[in-house]
DNA sequence: CTAGGTGCAAACTGTTTGCAACCCT
DNA sequence: AGGGTTGCAAACAGTTTGCACCTAG
């Protein structure tokens, strides 16, 4: 599903579910159908403001999100920065996890059929009805290695 | 390892890094060293605060914890739920992940070798030096399911 | 016209920090 | 005695909420 056909399907989504139109959405929307990985509230913000596009105010952002996550149309991820990053949800097997940088922050997506394989074939078995599960793989990214080359990854 | 251990093994890591012992730590040791799963701060602070042990300040949770994460001896757990969780480091195989509840919050451990392995192999096939992973699943606990018997998992 | 959408600023919550008192070693 | 350890309260950062105004349908 590309970033436009999402973007079409979530104003299809929404307007099914009685909402209106608004330009801050629109503007959120817009954006979270380029972007290919999550973003936290603030990048969002920061990248609404710079673009032509329009700014969004912080509440309206944080509001359209929740929505937008109630209606399944955005994903939250904890990516363990002490804030909520969001990404539009694929569930067309374009499912990603999440790569993060413990030095500069950077989060990058990845995915792996062995492993979610091997999720699949655990929800059977855990005393609980799984319905989402989230992946985050932690250490230091290439640059920061070249950067520190005496650093070890933890616990020296 | 059990806790009693792992309590010993943290004071010595502790005294080895030239720290001197406190009532507070102390305190703190001992909850972590009898729980098996991930608290959160405010989860110490009430259960430090009941037991005849010994109330400690939240500024003290935070920094030992911070202390101790430092020192490899606890790990921080993201369960996405607004805060972070801590529980002591296990290096021994002990290695586990969480199950998370997502109508009532409750947060149960779970292991699994073949997504260990899985976890394994891929680490070496990705751009970044992997020094930790976490993994959440997330859904409705047995309590909830029974309770909510026309509930479906999401995206009814 | 009217319910939903939006911005602003204040309120909240989890976490961190400054600082003076405290207590191991 | 001296430096790590603790508690208190204030400071912070991300997020949420109350409320008045705006706008799509």
């Amino acid at each position: 599903m590309s970033g436009v056909d999402w973007a079409e399907q979530a104003e299809a989504t929404l307007s099914a579910a009685g909402r209106k139109r608004g330009g801050a959405r629109r503007a959120l929307l817009e954006l979270l159908a380029e972007e290919r990985c999550a973003l936290s509230a603030q990048e969002i913000e920061a990248a609404l403001s710079r673009r032509p596009a329009r700014p969004v105010s912080r509440a309206s952002i944080y509001r359209i999100l929740d929505e937008l996550e109630g209606l399944g149309l955005v994903q939250r991820v904890e990516t363990g920065q002490a804030m909520v990053r969001y990404e539009r949800h694929s569930d067309h097997g374009e499912h990603h996890h999440h790569l993060v940088c413990e030095r500069c922050g950077l989060v990058m997506p990845f995915s792996d059929p062995g492993l979610e394989r091997a999720i699949r074939s655990l929800s059977g078995r855990v005393p609980l009805a799984v319905s989402e599960h989230e992946i985050v793989l932690r250490g230091a990214c290439r640059e920061c290695c070249s950067e520190l080359p005496e650093a070890v990854p933890r616990g020296s």
